[in-house]
DNA sequence: GAATATACTTACTACTAAGTAAATTTGATT
DNA sequence: AATCAAATTTACTTAGTAGTAAGTATATTC
């Protein structure tokens, strides 16, 4: 794959972890990478478009990394779930997730129904897991498991948010309350 | 109070709520008024006025409601908590600080500023209330009331963020899961 | 009744954004 | 060396966006 490519898409998920869709522009792209705002236009004719490859990207990595998982006992594959974003936390990044669905209304369609698409794979996934591990009392909550995934996922998304206007120990304060299961 | 100035304040909440500060303009206001956008300008020389003056009204808000509520067991403290914004789900809005958080390094640093002191106002009631209920005996659970109230903040907050994009239960599952306290 | 403040409008500026058409360069193939 | 397609720049358009300076009608104060 192409090397101007890839920087674009690169530098893209920075900047919506950083700033968000809405808030950055082909020419922080472009003055970044040395080269002209048409380039990235090259490569991504519109800007949802490079949107949609960057969602597309974090599925992909999404259902690689948890078919790394696999035959992992529950516990383990939770705890690898919660730390999955830790190395976001020095530069006050969100997940995708968290930065793009504030803003959801104001996404071209195409992302909208990307972003749909990732948020219903990681629930589905969250939801099995906490299944399985509370089938064989290797969990042990009181909500259901979709209604626990709910949680789970929400809390820890939005301690990313709280992480950006706090800058305290609110993340790794959620971690730990959500590990104890 | 001015009519046309507290027209715009409204407006701009809800613009705030439904697609963030960063995606909605003066003319956005200016048109949906009637008036032109010097006018708002009049009331609101900058953009982050506005935005600043929203943020208090906010914090001026929960401040009053929760005085409301002293006095009140802490059972129903919390609920009152947790359906705070029951009215915003039709509407698919968000609290404000789901709104402005995951855009914290756009903001303009009187935003940012008066943001922080929102959060930290509302953790600050959270956590005295669920210490007092753990102390108590009336919550039971096994975090540290600062780390629970991280989570229950974190988990609504996001709720409705998920709500936008999922427009399904997942609002009213995390409220029930959350209650369960 | 003259002066002044309030609440705007008109008409603009400076700037930024996404996007495009056409020309040019680069690099591999024949 | 000539050719051709891919990659990129040049130079531009269109459409906003925040913000401002100057003017005006209406009410209020002296």
């Amino acid at each position: 794959m192409n090397d101007t490519r890839s920087e674009i898409i690169r530098l893209g998920s920075e900047l919506i972890r950083s700033v968000g869709y809405n808030s950055f522009s082909y020419a922080d792209i472009s003055k970044a990478l040395n080269i002209k705002n048409a380039a990235i236009h090259y490569y991504f004719p519109s800007k949802s478009d490079l949107g949609v490859e960057i969602i597309k990207r974090n599925l992909n990595a999404f259902n690689e990394l948890t078919k790394t998982w696999e035959g992992l006992d529950y516990k383990l594959q939770f705890s690898n779930y919660i730390h999955m974003h830790d190395s976001f936390i020095g530069n006050h990044w969100l997940c995708i997730v968290g930065s793009l669905s504030p803003s959801y209304d104001t996404l071209p369609e195409n992302m909208q129904k990307e972003l749909k698409g990732l948020v219903n794979t990681i629930l589905k996934w969250l939801t099995a897991l906490l299944d399985n591990g509370l089938k064989t009392n290797i969990f042990s909550f009181t909500e259901t498991p979709r209604t626990k995934a709910f949680i789970v996922h929400s809390a820890l998304l939005s301690s990313l948010q709280m992480n950006k206007v706090l800058k305290n120990d609110v993340y790794k304060s959620i971690q730990e309350g959500l590990l104890n299961i």
